[in-house]
DNA sequence: CAAAAAATGATAGGCGTCAATCATTATTCT
DNA sequence: AGAATAATGATTGACGCCTATCATTTTTTG
């Protein structure tokens, strides 16, 4: 009953132990034929090596870095976080992590935290939120030397990574779009959208999605041009607050970026209430849809793209291939399922 | 740099590697002095147990069993895929599980199967979709025997179990309620709910949530008197059909069970379309949402829900207590965000 | 057919921990 | 103090696999 080891796998195969060690170890100078009669064996025996035991014998540790923009962003705060949790769970599967802060976005550092990465011999890195032309240089070389590299939260050029871990933005932006566009129940409709730059990637992504939907389904309802904010959340509300005054009309607003402090200031100030969609649950988005100031929040679940980055990083260094794992899907929050707090009161003020 | 081992500790804490052994693994005739200098040196050096090596050392292989009611089910057939998937996977890690189908609603099926686990030694159960009064006498002889059990999916008696991993379907009642209402965009409506039975505490849970939300923060939208489906497509089709006719100011329904291809029937012969919200996706639902007859559906995210459920499992088995993981939160898709192929492709595949 | 090359066998030490044994040293009690 | 008890030390053989070495056999080649 108990699994069959290698010795059993050779046994049965009728070849020595180190031979059988030779053909699952790949060394080399062995027939076709005892592959095949090893191979045979392994199927038989339904053989499956002991990973804890090679790692062991092997003295195996993964050395595995985060790189993350440094700074008091609230969702990196959160990746951070999970980050640091898991990691301590991890040590006793012999899985060390270096968290690296990069500043945000000056490409000299970054590429200066990439090269430094190369010095030491990390097994896996996972880069969250950088994309830069600026950083194939150094992560080819990452990559040559044989370190698992993936995007995680914003993707980075295909070429230099091994697999994207996080959502994707267009859908996100459709999601929006859709939302927005069923809460006004077939009525018509004004929206102004926020963005931090459009040559940010992923804001430019969450747009077009946006756009697509609104375009495509929903012809009732006017886009106004996007703002560009720069993920300031000073930025945000003197724009948010111009435009509520500017549009009396306005049945919605959207922000695919950062700096909601900003839009939530602007709306708590505002007589009228628009739709307010906008990204990512952090204390404040989370409190703000609690008093109703925000209708819903789409979220990429740091938490559980951080578990996944561990498994691929852990399988591209086991050399096992990516698992299949069903798509990172951006969750909706809305007051009545935000996780934590069960059952928050009813709103007693109705809107729309 | 490499980790320190047990012996490391002995040396630094001045006793043998012996004593060290006595204090980590608790056996018991100790000084309290000896146990406080190894503990000291545990924290100087920054031990961690290296668990694949105990694990090798004792021979451990967790024995898992997930119990499963049998039939037709979409949903748990998608639970089962999931499984099997996860299962394959961590047999490397010397996990094995074994998938125990059981009648679904034949009480004395339940109980033959638990109590069928009595006699092989599984370290761990998780507990799929059965309540049942009459479980709790083999649970409680479980647990006595020190088999640590989980409820998936749906919760039992919290005595009998160590964690429930699964969503709050009140929340997702209420999550359902929002959506409906938002669609309303401040409107008047009239809203259908379909269940299957009341007794299931599941469904139950899930309208007492609708209707608080609806009834609370939408006092425009009236509820008729849920319908009762027994979760038959048929039953659900011919009632959907009847109110859809009788009541043409309809502007919602929303069904918490299953049955739900006798809704999609319904919805595609009905003249008007009223927003629809469901559970659960599965390929007719997922068809049904593209094409439009669906306008929500909230999922339980099986697939994360297994993984869960293994990592609760050996933490329990391994007495680590539970990690603190963020809730379960009800995911809601619509059109845009649907997930692609359920198991899309591995990225790269190297067999070993 | 002998020599070179390739394949195979046999075996051993080590990875970090567990579990056990036996001998030795401290501590407590009468 | 001496005996009984408690605590500690020293050591060893697994567990399954990796890695290496060296001897032996088989196959290929000229």
């Amino acid at each position: 009953m108990a699994s069959p080891t290698l010795s059993d796998v050779a046994q049965a195969a009728g070849v020595s132990y180190a031979t059988a060690d030779r053909v699952v170890n790949k060394r080399g100078n062995v027939a076709e034929k005892s592959i095949r009669k090893v191979r045979d064996a392994m199927a038989a025996l339904g053989y499956v090596r002991n990973v804890a035991a090679a790692n062991l014998s092997r003295g195996r540790v993964y050395r595995l870095a985060f790189l993350i923009p440094l700074g008091p962003n609230a969702f990196f705060n959160r990746i951070r976080d999970h980050l640091k949790i898991t990691a301590e769970r991890l040590q006793t599967e012999q899985i060390r992590v270096e968290i690296i802060e990069v500043a945000a976005f000056g490409v000299e550092d970054m590429q200066a935290g990439l090269t430094a990465l190369l010095e030491q011999d990390f097994d896996g890195v996972a880069i969250v939120g950088l994309k830069s032309a600026a950083l194939e240089q150094p992560l080819a070389a990452l990559r040559q030397k044989g370190v698992a590299i993936v995007g995680l939260v914003s993707d980075l050029p295909i070429d230099y990574r091994s697999a994207y871990i996080g959502i994707d933005n267009r859908v996100a932006g459709r999601t929006a779009a859709r939302l927005i566009g069923m809460a006004h129940g077939g009525g018509k409709g004004l929206v102004q959208t926020f963005a931090g730059a459009l040559a940010a990637h992923d804001h430019a992504e969450r747009l077009a999605g946006f756009q697509e939907v609104i375009t495509a389904d929903f012809p009732k309802i006017a886009l106004l041009n996007p703002l560009m904010t720069k993920d300031a959340a000073a930025v945000v509300q003197s724009q948010a607050s111009a435009a509520l005054a500017q549009h009396p009309d306005l049945t919605a607003v959207y922000n695919v970026g950062a700096g909601n402090s900003g839009l939530i200031a602007a709306l708590t100030l505002a007589p009228r209430k628009p739709f307010c969609v906008v990204h990512e649950l952090v204390p404040h988005t989370r409190k703000a849809v609690e008093a109703g100031h925000i209708d819903i929040v789409i979220d990429q679940r740091p938490d559980v793209e951080i578990n996944r980055a561990f498994s691929v990083l852990r399988a591209l260094i086991d050399e096992q291939g990516v698992p299949r794992m069903p798509e990172l899907v951006p969750t909706i929050y809305l007051r009545d399922n935000l996780p934590g707090a069960p059952f928050p009161e009813t709103m007693k003020d109705k809107t729309t």
